[in-house]
DNA sequence: AGCATCCCTGTAAGCGTTTGCAAGTTGACG
DNA sequence: CGTCAACTTGCAAACGCTTACAGGGATGCT
């Protein structure tokens, strides 16, 4: 089903055709109908990959993310795509499982498909990557990992402020044994996350113990790593979880083990995920805008004039605490 | 960059390039190397479109589906997604949040991609749309909608069997007012599933009462639901929810209104979506096998011999009752 | 009637790949 | 050293669509 076909049944040109669906030049108004009839008729759809590579156009945009099950990365991702559908773009996602290998082979993927922008949202990354993608023909906009270049911007979370403003509040509670639940430590990213708690941890040493904890993002994994902090003997007073996500699975755990929240734990979570409300009790957590991420994104794939995008930006955002109920006194504290 | 410049490089004609590219023709091993090494050089990467358009064949799928947030979709998705990747394909999403206008344009655009097959999990559906597609040279899967056809077909869950048993089970706990809990009761297919509810509490006429309240899909629509609800001044003692992620928000709201559940409401979801273990306490929920479902549907798609599927088959599945803990005997039952 | 104008429509040249066919090279063998 | 098969490689025609350019018919004006 082509053009052509349509073309005969309504007894005009191809290129007749092709005007009328893409409104590109005036058309008699009964060689329209003729034409929109036959290719009702015959329910014709214009074949994207021809029409993509003739006009020269692509309005897609690709989006690669570390964990589509993690609601953080999803509203990341509707925002985007929200922008978008008003633009008249599509967005096209990927998934990678924090998986190096995944994420160069979606990546070149996306290129294949010559988006006309790239937002690559991810916690893993590869060292020839970077290089391959650095001063390519090419749109990127980052979010935690890469650095900027002339066709790449960067969005920052300053993720180190997050967890001293959690740590500040928990000491002032009077918590004085706290622990991190983290996923993935082989990545830098994450380990980075890792070590802005015990680098936090270390400015009030000698005051405070602490422990750190692993395994697989979401909320089997929280379940996992606190069951196996609870098992080393360690007993903290506040467990500080890397997301909200795996929080999920940390206050199952403690709750299974006979353990009240906040009265003889507290937990905290990481980036206000929409659920962190609906866990019980809710989630105190640090909010990330995921969906100011998701315009910025769109805005620097797409709208920026390209004088702007000429030399890359990177755009800071800045975490806020949002305190609910799985946080209170540390037990014993006066 | 194109197929020509990297020829060019290697001084050779485009027709080796794609073949070392494809590995579909033997090419000497200098020339190959010489090749690859230009690839490299100019970061290369095929034009999809192109190739797409000039190889005729497309290994991507599509799938249409209601609500990615919710994660019984999710989940479809990685199942379809895992078996398409092993079979060198891709999987293309698009999001309808149950809008009957954006599944017409979703499918449209998945024909313009030209997939090789398109799943359709929604519960929302256009008139017009059956018509057109049915018959198409496009293979096709639904579930919960449509009907077969020589190139449609179908996956179908007895919404009405879980709901029975789920119904049963809790009048054998005693419970005589029960409450359905929906969304977007606009649509044939959730419309069913609350009469499924009315319908089964019909026939215990004179011995229940029972009232149903709708919001959107979700924690927070099945918050105000419940909340809804909740106002009218009806006190059920169990509450049916179309899904388990609605339900996230009904037990909030039964907390927050000092109702204790299972003591003094039973509630049940629908899915068994990995989330419902983590609730507090865990849900009981009636299972559908998604897993199972994504495998289908690739294999409905894909690997049916093309005699087959010349037929459109029909699938079905049966959902079982997953008893947890926000169920227990009626207030006062004996 | 002659001619410039405006509309509408068609012709044909790409867009970047794949691929059938044919030509050129190489090497083994007699 | 000639012959032929086996390898390699290149040429050119699609794939389905957009678009610059040109052509043809009305229309309006002189």
């Amino acid at each position: 089903m082509k053009l052509e076909d349509v073309a005969r049944r309504a007894r005009v040109s191809i290129t007749t055709v092709s005007r009328v669906l893409n409104n590109t030049a005036p058309v008699k108004n009964s060689t329209r109908a003729r034409v929109l009839k036959a290719v009702k008729e015959l329910r014709y759809h214009p074949n994207l990959y021809a029409r993509t590579l003739a006009g020269g156009k692509n309005s897609t945009l690709g989006m690669v993310v570390s964990n589509l099950e993690n609601p953080f990365f999803l509203d990341i991702f509707r925002a985007l795509e929200s922008d978008a559908h008003q633009h008249g773009y599509e967005v096209l996602v990927a998934n990678t499982d924090y998986s190096p290998r995944r994420l160069v082979s979606s990546i070149h993927l996306m290129m294949g498909r010559r988006v006309s922008g790239l937002a690559v949202i991810v916690s893993e990354m590869d060292p020839s990557l970077m290089r391959e993608l650095t001063g390519l023909n090419q749109r990127i906009i980052f979010y935690d990992v890469g650095r900027p270049a002339r066709n790449i911007s960067n969005i920052r979370v300053s993720y180190e402020k997050g967890i001293q403003k959690t740590v500040e509040y928990l000491y002032l509670m009077g918590h004085r044994r706290m622990a991190f639940v983290g996923h993935h430590t082989g990545l830098t990213p994450l380990l980075d996350r890792e070590k802005s708690f015990i680098d936090t941890m270390k400015r009030y040493k000698g005051e405070v113990e602490y422990a750190t904890a692993a395994d697989h993002d979401g909320p089997r994994g929280g379940q996992l790593a606190t069951r196996q902090l609870l098992e080393s003997g360690f007993r903290p007073t506040a467990i500080i979880v890397i997301n909200d996500f795996m929080a999920l699975g940390v206050l199952k755990e403690l709750r299974e083990s006979g353990l009240r929240v906040p009265a003889d734990v507290s937990v905290t979570g990481y980036d206000n995920i929409g659920l962190s409300e609906f866990t019980c009790p809710p989630l105190t957590t640090v909010n990330i805008p995921r969906v100011e991420i998701g315009h910025l994104a769109f805005d620097a794939l797409v709208l920026q004039g390209d004088e702007t995008w000429a030399r890359g930006r990177e755009f800071r955002i800045n975490p806020e605490l949002v305190i609910r109920e799985t946080t209170g006194a540390a037990p014993g504290a006066r």
